[in-house]
DNA sequence: TGTCCTTTTGGCAGCGCTGCCAAATGAATT
DNA sequence: AATTCATTTGGCAGCGCTGCCAAAAGGACA
């Protein structure tokens, strides 16, 4: 009354191995190539297995070995192309050795990312991918436990559980000042998104402003939307923010979605770019680089990233903080 | 030696009963809400639960009452938003039910999509979601089988193998040529991405060129790049396109990312839009309806075709064809 | 207090596979 | 032909949980 009708009835090892006229073990050891057998005992398996469209049972494989190839990731949230990019590297790492993804979408809810750990960690992964340092304790607790492995990717500005792979993400902001101190801008406002739940961003704009407070200054003023960002969010807080402050010479955005939306409310407005205003983003996307000036921004490795923590994690490295380092991306916009 | 040291011994089921002074199969009820029990031995067992810190093995659980809470999906990108999209919206459905999402990307390949649902079927998913009709006879086969509910999602143009949720691609082409005819364009243009891989997209473009075939017109040239899409290809393939026929009074992009990108051509050579050229995009992204000009695309429901998919794969609704239909946003560039 | 019915509980046989061990087979050597 | 050693093979006990069934414990009522 389910709709899975087990119509085709499961072939399963045992019935391969009658088949064939070999032991149920024998027939584990050819599908597996592991262990020793003839060449005429692997034929005879294999076309029994191919003809009887036998498909391994994992589940049955895991309980008995004790171990899975499933590995768990918990990531923010999909649309954002920070973690679509993390997570093609770590499936590209994972290809191959047979290892299989078992995705999560915490929202950037640490409860949900709590809820999401218990559940994956009830599959028994290798390993679990997590995004940032910041978790609830219960996580951390669990985590700790030991089945699997554990890979916190992006940030490195803290103590992690087991591996980390990422950059200084506070030190992105720093960079990110000094480049327009450098220039010469003084009057700098900040356009963001919500902060409370997106901590890496929350980082980036204390070191942005712990790096203004040495040159003796600070933020002229800021627009925080307590929303996802977006394009549009990036667009309606620069408006804002130019409405309460004309007189800014620079805006630094929580990311380049968002530099790319203040981009855009510029060309509108015919603002000259970087002589009027100038712009900061953070996150390196393709389409921030190809507007046509493209924006200054923070280029980080994050496909890199995902490949590093997965890769890591899955040979058994020992527990170490990875600096895959960021770039500063000069643009035409500051 | 590989590092997965199982130094905190597994705490099972047993165990917990033996602690809580309760037989297994009661653990197991109070674990499940299943079946009944008193309240004392609700608490008692939760106790224990906590106590000892208990996490269920879904290993085997799923084993054992045969039917997993996992659901394989399989995507060509992560890059891709659309697809982004659609794992949001399956998420979503799966969030609650206590389903886990198992993803692999095919990278637009067939054979390796065929690979990723062969693996997939090994963990005895209750679902399968995958992204068009298009797959491998192998393919097909395996997922005939009838151990897995499953879901093709996105393009309903054919035959389905069991439940079909999307719209008419072929129709969306046909939309944008009509939109496009309809406002006196003649000279019209295609700048594309791979289209071998990428058979939605060619789906497109016959449906385009049909409706240009109905009005006696022919497509005045195009431009189709051997590479995934992306902002950089669409501005490169335009420039390409306008420097061999300098004439075109119109352009159909073969998505958004494309389309945006000749429209930053158009915005650095100060080409006017829609006066000098008209750009038609697809996929109705938010950078698209939020530049200067919005671009006139094809707005498509991909959350909820996730959303729609999971929901009656896992409902165990009867196989059906269910057409979400699609938008046409006219925009500011057509 | 005894009877009958409902609710609650425990025991235990698998689910399909792997890992271990012993047995069988074959090849090489005396 | 007998012996030794390496290779190949099969049997079977779990892995941790669920589902079934029978047994125990309560409750209601006579």
């Amino acid at each position: 009354m389910d709709g899975r009708g087990k119509t085709a009835a499961t072939v399963t090892l045992a019935e391969v191995a009658a088949a064939a006229g070999v032991g149920e073990s024998t027939v584990s050891r050819v599908l597996r190539n592991h262990g020793s057998f003839s060449a005429k005992t692997r034929d005879r398996v294999m076309e029994a297995v191919n003809r009887l469209g036998y498909v391994p049972n994992m589940i049955a494989g895991t309980l008995a070995s004790a171990g899975s190839r499933l590995v768990g990731i918990v990531v923010p949230s999909f649309s954002n192309i920070v973690f679509a990019d993390v997570l093609r590297g770590a499936s590209q790492a994972m290809e191959g050795s047979g290892h299989q993804a078992v995705i999560g979408v915490s929202d950037y809810d640490p409860a949900r990312e709590e809820e999401l750990i218990a559940s994956m960690l009830s599959w028994r992964p290798a390993a679990i991918l997590l995004a940032g340092l910041e978790h609830t304790e219960r996580a951390r607790a669990m985590l700790t436990g030991g089945g699997a492995r554990v890979a916190e990717m992006l940030d490195i500005d803290g103590p992690g559980l087991d591996l980390v792979v990422g950059f200084a993400t506070a030190e992105t902001g720093r960079a990110s000042a000094r480049h327009l101190l450098a220039r010469g801008y003084r009057r700098i406002g900040y356009v963001g998104h919500d902060l409370t739940r997106d901590t890496r961003a929350a980082k980036r704009l204390a070191g942005f402003e712990a790096a203004l407070a040495d040159a003796g200054l600070a933020l002229t003023d800021r627009d925080i939307a307590p929303v996802p960002s977006s394009v549009e969010v990036g667009r309606d807080g620069l408006d804002r923010l130019l409405a309460r402050a004309p007189d800014l010479d620079a805006v630094y955005f929580s990311n380049d979605d968002m530099a790319v939306g203040g981009y855009f409310l510029c060309l509108s407005r015919g603002i000259a770019i970087p002589d009027r205003l100038a712009l900061f983003g953070y996150n390196g996307l393709d389409v921030a680089r190809l507007t046509p000036q493209p924006i200054a921004t923070i280029r980080t490795p994050r496909v890199r990233i995902g490949e590093l923590a997965a890769q890591l994690a899955l040979s058994g490295a020992p527990a170490q903080t990875v600096d895959v380092g960021f770039e500063v991306i000069e643009g035409a916009t500051a």
